[in-house]
DNA sequence: GTTAGTTTTAAACGCCTGTTTTAAACCAAC
DNA sequence: GTTGGTTTAAAACAGGCGTTTAAAACTAAC
């Protein structure tokens, strides 16, 4: 059923999330903008926090199962010619690809995805990052164990936090990405799609990634 | 007058604006944990929004005073004998001083910082990044214009995008340090300090700055 | 001691929030 | 055509929000 009362909220929800966050936009506004009744979003999502969920996880499924595929294809056909910096490239490349999969077709949910992601993070005791963990925690599990192998320079702890450096990048960048767009239009006129975001960054991540380390901790 | 009304309530703010966000956080609960009457905020600061620029802006003034002071002696003293590389990792210690030298005595004003900045790119149409661009726009683009010399291959744009990324590790990091340390504490045990993250934070910035460019934009 | 100005207090205001309720409409199956 | 189950509808609910009001308390000057 296309276009059925459950699509409609998530579309409109999914744009007035991306545009205003989760707290700062309410069921009234959604339903209104998906012309249905307001208790909808109690019926069909049992609260608002499920209907995030929904929003949320229509994105991230596709992406992880996505992102599954071609991290197991990259594995199995894996020459160790490249050095780790060729490989690293790749591996932020096939995220960024998963990324753009998904967001093809729907250019708000990756702004609401990476949110998502700020605000689970953001919120000490957020309900929100224990429903990532649960849900997508072993995706992200594999490709951080992925990209571990090409930085066995540092220790755990230090990988932990690099890792979470390069996700501030991709995160900061896409949350923030129509007000930087916004900034961008006034200064150069010129455009910058998200694709070209995307590609733009995976350069800088996979040098943020082999920074030399100092201090001892 | 120390501990004067208005100074409980900066303090008890701060405290709770960085630990659950400015929208999460209500003026009831400010005033309960600052005790103080609850017409008290907007007595002094006139509203809550007021109250906001107050806590933020007894952070940013002497950092960016602080910052100013800094990038001057070293725009005198600069010596032109050493590379970019070493030049942005000077630039880029000098700002996690003057962060971490504001926050000496105060170790919530950096992630109320931190998460306002992250707050203000992402409303898409929010007061805060035009108070934050009128208060103190000329102290970062100061900063950015040294940053410039020393990042002479790419554009205007490229650069412009390229500070964006950085400021999205520091941002997120910084913003999200709570959460990552609480995961950090189950699977590592070792605690790390703010002071830690932004000596670990400087080199990645540095090479993330100078990551090669691809693409023709 | 009275006065004038500032600060604090308690209470209420109007508004918006997520959610629930109860009845109506729909829709296929028999 | 009636029945049973699902979906929509309008209305109200209870509670929290930022803010305002008006009186009380405090503080200093004369």
């Amino acid at each position: 059923m296309p276009n059925s009362t459950i699509d409609r909220i998530l579309d409109a929800a999914e744009v007035e999330f991306a545009a205003h966050g989760f707290v700062e936009t309410s069921v009234r506004t959604i339903t209104a903008k998906a012309k249905v009744n307001l208790a909808a979003v109690n019926y069909h999502f049992g609260s608002k926090k499920g209907l995030i969920q929904a929003v949320t996880d229509r994105f991230l499924d596709p992406l992880t199962q996505h992102l599954q595929v071609q991290l197991n294809a990259y594995e199995e056909s894996a020459n160790k010619t490249k050095g780790d910096e060729q490989e690293l490239r790749v591996l932020f490349d096939i995220l960024a690809q998963s990324c753009q999969y998904v967001a093809q077709h729907n250019h708000h949910s990756l702004a609401v995805f990476a949110r998502l992601i700020n605000t689970a993070y953001s919120q000490s005791q957020g309900h929100l990052r224990k429903h990532l963990t649960q849900q997508y925690g072993a995706s992200f599990l594999y490709f951080m164990k992925l990209l571990r192998k090409h930085m066995p320079v540092m220790t755990n702890e230090q990988f932990f936090w690099r890792f979470h450096y390069l996700l501030g990048i991709l995160v900061f960048s896409l949350s923030s990405s129509e007000a930087l767009l916004a900034i961008c239009e006034r200064e150069y006129t010129s455009h910058r799609s998200l694709d070209q975001i995307m590609a733009d960054i995976v350069p800088v991540m996979a040098s943020a990634a082999q920074a030399p380390i100092i201090g001892a901790f």
